[in-house]
RNA sequence: GGGCGAGUACUCAAGUGGUCAACGAGGACAGACUGUAAAUCUGUUGGCUUCGCCUUCGAAGGUUCGAAUCCUUCCUCGCCCA
């Protein structure tokens, strides 16, 4: 597959920026080498951080190499862009865990194998070896104040009255720029890859590549990703979501996507997917005759959980949609119940052999998560947004053994979409 | 180091001795309507053993019958001066 990477960033929307007339020129040949740097500040990527991992797989099938640079130094600094406040610092051993951590969802989504293989690099090797004296004089040389406190993301901290910025966070650009350097000298890395507010320290690195290497490199940023309400992509109302199975899981993970509104979900699939542009088309067209059918929103979240977790997953999680909002949960066989079960928050209950069980719904919400407090329990429940089984509970409802599905399962729906189980134990 | 100002619930933001769990807005959640949308309307939005009780208004003390509101010290942040 060697559609052009220009191209098809182009047709999907995503294309922001390059930096150069020449890049075209450059990229015809193939295998060339592109970065995409990921902070390892926290221990798990949500679906914000995939973006800049599809921009490397589409520069990977598009025949050149793809290169995944994880900041184990720089994430101990913290860049400026795009925070409006200081960053705390955390420790390199944290550093370490997260990169760690973080690692597996790259191996899902790139090919690390082949002729063109992506590779992570992590750019500690290089940085914490640095002494500051050398870097003042053969970088800090070549970059001048001035242009520094004129960058967007420096400049709007110096006016913000709330937030300062430290001489810490205000070294970051120098540091991403020295990244680019390094790689162009010993991998002949010549093109970095990131969002458009990553813009600025990408031209860093060129400027840098070319004053003290006199190389030439490139830069492409893509589009920031933005829903239709203007809320931030991959935050929902229970807290972000993540990459990792512990941390969502794939059921979560693709209902998250499934609920994605109109105007969002062929954008989406567009930005996300690797589905083709025929495709896609094909796909708007249905959405467009039928929209009630949510086409587009179920390519998407099939896709995108695929891409995640797996086929198998995804098939899973489907399913379990399926089984949850278009039939009756009643009518769940025992296997099937059991499935369900398993991709659902929930608790356990001890179910004594032969014992009486009694237990209220209204702490049974509180027990799965479904409600917060008491006091929200009995909300949910006075507003007829319970169901447990299938059947709307009261303030006063009880569950007694038999009304536990196959003796086991209680499947309780909080308002139109949240589902949790109590499951009996042996 | 000196002067001034600010810190209120998820966020913004009222409140300057009792009628304050704290106006209002946004957000969020729930109900109706729907397509597990959008828009709209309604309700809820500190906790609990809920006609009542408990814990909150940067922190700790104090004054008072009674404080988010007054006093003291401390912490944090911003502005100005050095």
């Amino acid at each position: 597959m060697t559609f052009g990477f220009i191209a098809d960033l182009t047709w999907r929307g995503l294309l922001h920026q390059t930096t150069s007339e020449l890049l075209a020129g450059h990229l015809v040949t193939p295998g060339r080498l592109a970065y995409c740097g990921f902070d390892p500040t926290s221990d798990s990527l949500t679906v914000g951080n995939l973006l800049p991992i599809t921009m490397l797989a589409r520069w990977q099938q598009a025949g050149h190499r793809p290169l995944v640079l994880m900041g184990g130094a720089t994430g101990l600094i913290g860049d400026p862009s795009g925070k409006s406040s200081e960053r705390q610092l955390i420790d390199s051993e944290q550093v370490h865990h997260n990169i760690a951590r973080q690692r597996p969802i790259f191996a899902r989504v790139l090919d690390f194998s082949g002729h063109n293989a992506a590779s992570i690099v992590d750019n500690a090797d290089w940085l914490l070896r640095l002494g500051f004296i050398e870097v003042l004089r053969d970088v800090g040389k070549h970059f001048s104040v001035n242009q520094m406190v004129a960058r967007d993301s420096v400049a709007s901290r110096l006016t913000q009255r709330e937030q300062g910025i430290s001489y810490t966070e205000f070294s970051y650009m120098i540091l991403q720029a020295y990244d680019f350097l390094h790689l162009y000298r010993t991998a002949g890395c010549t093109v970095q890859l990131g969002g458009a507010d990553q813009w600025g320290n990408i031209c860093s690195g060129i400027d840098l590549v070319r004053r003290i290497a006199g190389g030439d490199a490139f830069g492409v940023t893509n589009q920031l990703v933005t829903k239709s309400d203007g809320t931030k992509i991959g935050k929902s109302e229970s807290g972000a979501i993540y990459l990792n199975a512990d941390r969502t899981s794939p059921y979560r993970f693709h209902q998250y996507w499934l609920n994605s509104a109109d105007e969002d979900a062929l954008k989406f699939l567009r930005w996300f997917t690797f589905l083709s542009q025929s495709r896609v088309e094909s796909i708007a067209a249905e959405q467009a005759n039928d929209p009630a059918a949510r086409p587009a929103q179920k390519a998407l979240a099939d896709e995108m959980t695929t891409m995640v977790h797996g086929e198998s997953e995804s098939r899973r999680a489907a399913e379990c949609a399926s089984a949850l909002f278009r039939g009756d949960v009643r009518s769940l066989d025992e296997r099937s119940a059991r499935d369900v079960a398993q991709e659902l928050p929930g608790c356990s209950l001890p179910g004594a052999s032969g014992g009486v069980v009694a237990k209220s719904v209204l702490e049974l919400l509180l027990e799965t998560g479904l409600a917060a407090s008491k006091r929200e329990a009995r909300e949910f429940l006075e507003s007829g947004a319970v169901q447990v089984n299938g059947a709307r509970a009261a303030v006063e409802t009880t569950l007694s053994r038999d009304s536990f599905l196959h003796g086991r399962f209680a499947f309780i729906r909080r308002g139109k979409r949240n589902w949790a189980v109590a499951q009996l134990t042996a």
